[in-house]
DNA sequence: TTACCGTTATGCGGAATTTGCATAACGCTT
DNA sequence: AAGCGTTATGCAAATTCCGCATAACGGTAA
C-alpha cells in the first residue's frame, strides 16, 4: 500500500457555484502583479481567451466587483483588482494556508506497517 | 462579503493518477454491499458502464488488486472487494474524518466582523 | 484628423472528454 | 441446448474545454 499520496482542494462558493481555487488565485495575483489581464495569462501561460473566461465566470458570481477594466487609450487598456477582491484573495490564502500539512499528517498518522 | 462557503475535496493518488475520491468511494461501497457491481450502479443510480469505468480506471493505478469479479454461473457473476480495497476505504475515510470540520473552522475564524 | 498600437471582448469551430445505448461474452442452471 | 443475470466493450451522441480569429476601444503621434 506504498505509493499512495493524499491529495486536497480548496476553494469558495457562493450559491453554489464556484468563486475562486487555486487557478483563479493565481490569476488573480497574476493580474495584480501585471496590471492587466493579458500580461497575467503570458505570465500564466494561458490564453488570453481561458483567463477572461475564468475571470468572467468569478465576477458572474462574486456579490461584489472583483476588478476594473478599461480598454484602450494609453497602454490599450488595463485590469486592476478592487479592494475587495484583495481581501478575497487574504482570505482564500489564510483558509488554504496549513492544510496540505494537516492532511498529510492525518494521512501518516493512519499508515499501516 | 457574505453568502461564501468555503468546500474541500480530498482523494488519494498513485503516481500522480487519481485512485479514490468521494464518487468512487461510494461506488466500492456499494459493491461490497451489493456484491455486483451491477447491484452497485443500480443502488447509485449512475448506468453500468459508468460504473464499470470508474472502476476500470481504479484498478488501472491501484498497487494491488480492489475486486476479484466473475463472469457468468450462478446469478451471472459477481464483484466483490478484496481485503486490500477494505483497507484503502478505511484508510480513505479516516483521512477525511473531520477535515470539513476543520476548514470551516478555519473559514470562521478568518471571517471579517 | 487620421492611422496606429496594445489592450479588452467575444463568436465560433475543432478537440477532448463524458455519457449511455446496444450488444457480445460468459458459465451455471434447468 | 436454451435461458438468465452478470461482466465487458465498441461506438456514437452529448457535453465541455480550448484557442484561433477578429472586433471594439480610446489614447498617442504624425
Amino acid at each position: 500500500m506504498n505509493r499512495v499520496q493524499v491529495r486536497t482542494k480548496v476553494w469558495l462558493e457562493v450559491d453554489g457555484e464556484p468563486l475562486i481555487g487555486d487557478g483563479r488565485e493565481r490569476l488573480l495575483l497574476a493580474i495584480e502583479r501585471g496590471g492587466s489581464l493579458n500580461a497575467a495569462a503570458a505570465e500564466l501561460g494561458i490564453s488570453y481567451r481561458k483567463a477572461w473566461s475564468q475571470l468572467q465566470q468569478m465576477e458572474k458570481h462574486a456579490p461584489f466587483a472583483l476588478v476594473e477594466r478599461s480598454k484602450g487609450g494609453k497602454g490599450g487598456g488595463s485590469t486592476h483588482l478592487t479592494s475587495e477582491a484583495k481581501e478575497l484573495l487574504q482570505r482564500f490564502a489564510s483558509v488554504k494556508f496549513g492544510l496540505n500539512e494537516m492532511v498529510d499528517e492525518k494521512f501518516a498518522a493512519e499508515r499501516p506497517e
